[in-house]
DNA sequence: ATTCTTGCAAAACGTTTGCAATCCG
DNA sequence: CGGATTGCAAACGTTTTGCAAGAAT
């Protein structure tokens, strides 16, 4: 999503955070993408100017007020996307395309578990592993 | 699930792997709980008859053969858990309790997303996060 | 003999934290 | 001033790996 500095600054605010510089390039290179980050990611495109520390302390506010989802593919480590509408991944295996799903049903199973064991669904994560239709072809060569 | 060290025995040898008593031990440490364990749990579990490193190896080359299934509860950790009927899990953020939840109507979403994008999905993870019914209960007082 | 398996130690990797310096209202 | 923020370095927890010893076929 293409954000003005004045966009940052306004959503940052918006969230009683204090729009700093480091702020302000973390929040821009995640918002700048369109599939999640892990924190590598975000360290390089923010260059030398922000520590590596504070990329991660920055991020995870960013999660704790609702800026940043963090996303888990099963890496043994952690990625944020930048909070749009809500939607679920599929993560092709082969080449790491990521593509967004938009409906899980989930809403149903959510509301089932709760008739049935009172259990209150207040997150989900779903995530599918595969292959994109491009992989699907190569592979099979 | 209750294993005599036969059954474990001979569910080795049917994937290829020689029953060695590290393997035996983690395997029933496994097939004897319900609730997938991290690898912590696990080599407490096996006390100190089997170094962690063989604990690691080992559970890995299982999820490898498909006697295990890694779960990923976003925790920075893997746990592992005995393959048996399909299911999902939530989890209680309170009391750390897991719930199976053996429909999640996924396989819909899977056709769907076939037919949209030409997207394969060959595995997929559903974690449900948020509060038992007993937890809810006391997180309201 | 040859392959598989394990223990050991070390390292790799992602992440968190204590502390001091700094910034900013 | 006083609280929030950052850099730095060090530690932490999880996981992987190289290598040699040991077991099994």
């Amino acid at each position: 999503m293409r954000m003005t500095r004045n966009d940052l600054t306004e959503l940052l605010s918006s969230k009683g955070l204090k729009p700093t510089p480091s702020r302000l390039v973390i929040l821009a290179a995640c918002a700048g993408e369109t599939i999640p980050l892990d924190v590598h990611d975000v360290a390089g495109k923010v260059g030398d100017q922000v520590h590596l520390a504070t990329v991660y302390r920055t991020l995870e506010k960013f999660v704790t007020v609702g800026l940043l989802e963090r996303i888990d593919f099963q890496e043994g480590k952690f990625r944020y996307e930048f909070v749009h509408a809500h939607h679920h991944h599929a993560v092709c295996g082969n080449c790491g395309k990521v593509e967004d799903v938009t409906d899980a049903g989930i809403e149903a199973i959510e509301s089932h578990i709760k008739k049935n064991s009172g259990f209150l669904v207040m997150k989900h994560t779903v995530e599918l592993f595969g292959l994109c239709r491009n992989c699907q072809q190569r592979t099979h060569i």
